[in-house]
DNA sequence: CGAATAGTGTCTGTGAGACAATATATG
DNA sequence: CATATATTGTCTCACAGACACTATTCG
């Protein structure tokens, strides 16, 4: 029986030294703050990339999964209280190119985090021991004029398209809002996402019906107070359509 | 210069003996015939899951991506000929469960793979070294009645719902016709994936502002003879929506 | 009061979906 | 001619988007 199993493993992977890599997992933090969308970045110390930007990110230990490893780094890299900021953490894809890492083979499962904010204040970094000066910064911007390490614009890239292609259909962006909210803080959430002014009337309409009215009100520095919410169902039907702005790659 | 970059090593990859994997890709390989839609299946010989169905898949080499590792399975599993069907692979998501396979930490990364048809005849898996009896069988038997090794069953729903997703708003379902087509045979496409009954008349209203008419017509058995098209745009807006059946998740 | 904002009302155009009608093929 | 299919036409309903309007609050 030993021997069959043995046979087998070897006629199943039949190199008996199988090729091995470095796993990591690369993070992209998004959150929001006066309707323009940030995420987490670190400045390289040494080469490669020396100066450059990077994402956070490390290693995938043997007994996790990608997953896992990508909570667990979100904790260490960034010293958040995750608990504080409902996150949101999924896969984004993986990226394998021999070439992607000048010093040795490392495959990085990138993912995408999602962190609540009250609409002003950006969650606090702060630096744990793992944490070498992380800190937010507006992404348009950082796309615009910053260098990046290693693929990580193509990273950054995809999980911009992934968040503003997926809140067309999801109630996504109320995860980067408090989990009692007014809608003009929905609606900022999309304005930062698409660069887009949405018609707050017509945003209204169809986003109530997706989600509760808690019967609650809360007060603006001008205006009218505006209706607390909270959210019903996770997908939007009918979806919202992303207005000009790039629609289609 | 040296002692620096050996030191910046260490400083950002902490652990001296950093974890590692084996890292293979798993494929989806769809295709559609007689308004059905097909996959390659693998039935296991050996342990684990002995008698099983498994996905085809392989290890990726020290000097390739896992996209490459995909295209070069696909051609060695199945034994096909990939320039005749105009093959689409994409990445799928990864999969890293300590415990996905029982014999040692493998990581997955599945992909899609799309192979074109002409509705009636299925591609031919001409088996070579590797493929160990690769067959067609219709995906949603599969689902309803077969045992599938390792977290294969994840990977298979994952594939499907992507395609039936991708269809909606992009024209990938052309990749399961030949490059010249008529609209009853991209119409079966969109009826097997989504186990739909799309009207003939609304199809054809939509779908054309994204052909091209070659101005040639086929014959069909019976009834008036079908324009053929090409793809002109590979968007298609506004998009085409998936009729009740699980429309969402 | 004036300014700013929330939420509703209204109108118009587009398009989806159901289904009829017409044209074209086979046997 | 009977039947099957492609393609176009028609009608209705839903809703997106633009924008006006009302209500509510702050200074």
């Amino acid at each position: 029986m030993m021997a069959t199993e043995e046979q087998q493993f070897l006629e199943d992977y039949e190199p008996k030294e199988y090729p091995s890599v470095a796993l990591t997992v690369d993070l992209v933090v998004f959150a929001v703050t006066d309707s323009v969308l940030h995420a987490v970045f670190i400045r390289r110390g040494g080469r490669p990339f020396r100066g450059a930007l990077a994402l956070p990110g490390g290693f995938v230990k043997p007994d996790e999964d990608a997953l896992h490893a990508a909570w667990r780094e979100l904790e260490e890299e960034t010293g958040l209280d995750l608990g504080r900021h409902r996150a949101h953490v999924e896969q984004l894809a993986t990226y394998s190119s021999p070439e992607r890492d000048p010093r040795m083979r490392v495959v990085s499962v990138a993912h995408l985090a999602l962190l609540a904010t009250d609409s002003r204040t950006l969650p606090g970094l702060s630096p744990g021991s793992d944490a070498s000066a992380a800190h937010w910064k507006p992404v348009h911007e950082v796309l615009a004029d910053e260098e990046l390490a290693f693929d990580h614009r193509d990273i950054l890239t995809e999980a911009l398209e992934r968040l503003a292609g997926k809140i067309e259909y999801t109630l996504t962006a109320a995860r980067l809002v408090p989990e009692e909210f007014a809608l003009y803080q929905l609606r900022h959430v999309y304005d930062a996402v698409w660069n887009s002014r949405l018609d707050a009337g017509n945003f209204t309409r169809k986003m109530t019906g997706a989600l509760t009215d808690t019967g609650r009100k809360v007060a603006r520095s001008k205006g009218a107070p505006a209706t607390v919410f909270t959210v019903k169902d996770e997908y939007l039907s009918p979806p919202l359509v992303r207005p000009a702005a790039g629609a289609h790659r």
